[in-house]
RNA sequence: GGAGAGGUGGCAGAGUGGUCGAAUGCACCGCACUCGAAAUGCGGCGUGGGGGUGACUCCACCGUGAGUUCGAAUCUCACCCUCUCCGCCA
């Protein structure tokens, strides 16, 4: 959410950059004449509180020195603002929420070196700083070949032999749910167990188990409310609802909401593996076969919350996290800077991790790694108190990344390690999480 | 779920109708002392929003929301949360 106080003092900047944002007509000079209606009711309404404040004081005095016919004479003066006055706090609290509406369903803006474009056409390769495809190859797995036609994983014959069942999960609860079984279950913790050690050994980050049922506030600090409602699954709950996770981004960032850090404990990098919910409302139709899409799926989030100075750099740090990961398990990717056209709402810079998926023959999104800025903060009234003379707290920066999605991840292990007889390799650094087994699924 | 206690500034903790945005302590910042540090002394130090070129000034905020009152941290009601005990329970 934007700070109205700035968009005043840089409306050409404000203007240019939110037209880079796909479908957003709203310009500066709108919000602008909501808060001049908003600031004309503010000056009425403190002119009546100060006459107000200055006569009850005086009723006081008078009544302290027993002058009664005084106090009655101010009283009856005062009593004339008495409407005024509650007709001014409400009319400040509805310009304020219209205010406050209309900032909030606004995209924030994206760095400027956010490549522009309408859809994913127009992301472009992302090798690194001072990276080339050169320098990136050497550390990625290269494509794997085969000797066969490979297969999409839910061919794989470990996974087609029942250990990836779609049928029963239909039964259970309807489309887009899956059941997985033995080992195939098993590779799926042990993907998850995996990433969480690696974050929390190797990089620093703090592991949490967070609630996967948030109240509508920590969407809003998020994002996903007001704009997302119909991605996200709601439980009644008393008179109101819970919403089931679509992210662990969600509690997870929501951490520091309406509190004031001090600079020590900045940057903070929190880290869960837990099951993320989306009802899927936009994409009928899409991906419907396998487990590429679901309406839940586990999936290990990092999220880092930091100063302003440091935000960026801590965008290059988080996408190296997300890219050991694929490293490690010898997966082949590639990096995109999202284009505006496909920058998502909170985001100033995304980069997506996409894996290579021989079975589809092409590569899909498996990690996202974005920098909000203080956008996010701003909801949520995340601050920090910077060290040093300057006392007055600023917002947080909020930076969130998969590390990776745990079920995308599963697919991409079973696609690219599988073998013609229908086992699956296992990826060396996933044994201790097998038993030391080296393959599954063979005979 | 039942009974009781309580929610006040970064933290702890006073404050039961007016001069309280709020004592005090800790933390923090500046200065002094010191070779330096500690200790000590002095001073400063909440958040948000208006107005003013500025010095400055006004308004709101004591869990949240309503209410009583000329005036509410303080009184009333509802709700939320925390703690203690009991019950139930993975």
């Amino acid at each position: 959410m934007f700070d109205i106080k700035w968009i005043r003092a840089n409306t050409e900047a404000f203007d240019a950059a939110l037209s880079r944002r796909k479908g957003i007509v709203t310009r500066s000079a709108d919000l602008l004449a909501i808060d001049d209606r908003r600031r004309d009711i503010i000056v009425r309404l403190n002119e009546a509180q100060e006459k107000r404040n200055a006569l009850s004081k005086q009723i006081g005095q008078a009544k302290a020195q027993k002058d009664e016919a005084k106090a009655g004479e101010l009283m009856a003066e005062v009593a004339r603002l008495k409407d005024t006055i509650p007709a001014g706090e409400a009319e400040e609290r509805a310009v304020e929420l219209e205010l406050r509406n209309a900032l909030s369903v606004l995209p924030n803006i994206a760095f400027d070196d956010v490549p522009d474009g309408t859809d994913e056409a127009g992301n472009v390769e992302y090798f690194g700083r001072n990276g080339s495809p050169e320098t990136a190859a050497k550390l990625r797995a290269p494509r794997p070949s085969f000797a066969f036609a490979p297969k999409e994983h839910y061919e794989v014959g470990v996974a087609a032999n029942g250990n990836m069942d779609f049928e029963i999960a239909a039964k259970l609860s309807g489309s887009r749910f899956v059941v997985l079984k033995g080992q195939v279950a098993r590779l799926e913790r042990a993907l998850g167990q995996f990433m969480l050690d690696l974050h929390t050994n190797e990089h620093g980050y703090l592991e949490v188990q967070p609630p996967l049922l948030v109240k509508d506030d920590a969407l809003f600090g998020t994002n996903q409310l007001p704009k997302f409602e119909d991605d996200l699954f709601f439980a009644p709950h008393g008179d109101g609802r819970l919403a089931l996770i679509p992210t662990a981004e969600v509690p997870l960032t929501n951490m520091v909401r309406e509190s004031i850090l001090s600079e020590e404990e900045l940057p903070l990098r929190l880290t869960a593996l837990t099951p993320c919910f989306r009802s899927e409302a936009g994409s009928a139709g899409r991906d419907t076969r396998g487990m590429l899409r679901q309406h839940q799926f586990n999936k290990v989030e990092m999220v880092s919350i930091t100063t302003p100075e440091t935000s960026v750099d801590e965008h290059e740090r988080m996408l190296t996290c997300a890219e050991t990961v694929l490293q490690k398990l010898g997966l082949h990717y590639r990096v995109m800077n999202l284009c505006t056209g496909d920058l998502g709402f909170g985001a100033k810079k995304t980069y997506d991790l996409e894996v290579w998926l021989p079975g589809q023959d092409t590569y899909r999104e498996i990690s996202s790694v974005s920098v909000c800025g203080d956008f996010q903060a701003r909801r949520m009234d995340a601050r920090y108190r910077p060290t040093g003379e300057k006392v007055s707290p600023r917002f947080v920066h909020t930076l969130n990344g998969s590390g990776t999605a745990v079920g995308r991840c599963l697919i991409a292990v079973l696609e690219n390690y599988q073998q013609e007889d229908g086992s699956v390799l296992v990826p060396e650094v996933l044994r201790p999480y097998m038993g030391g087994l080296t393959s599954i699924g063979g005979r």
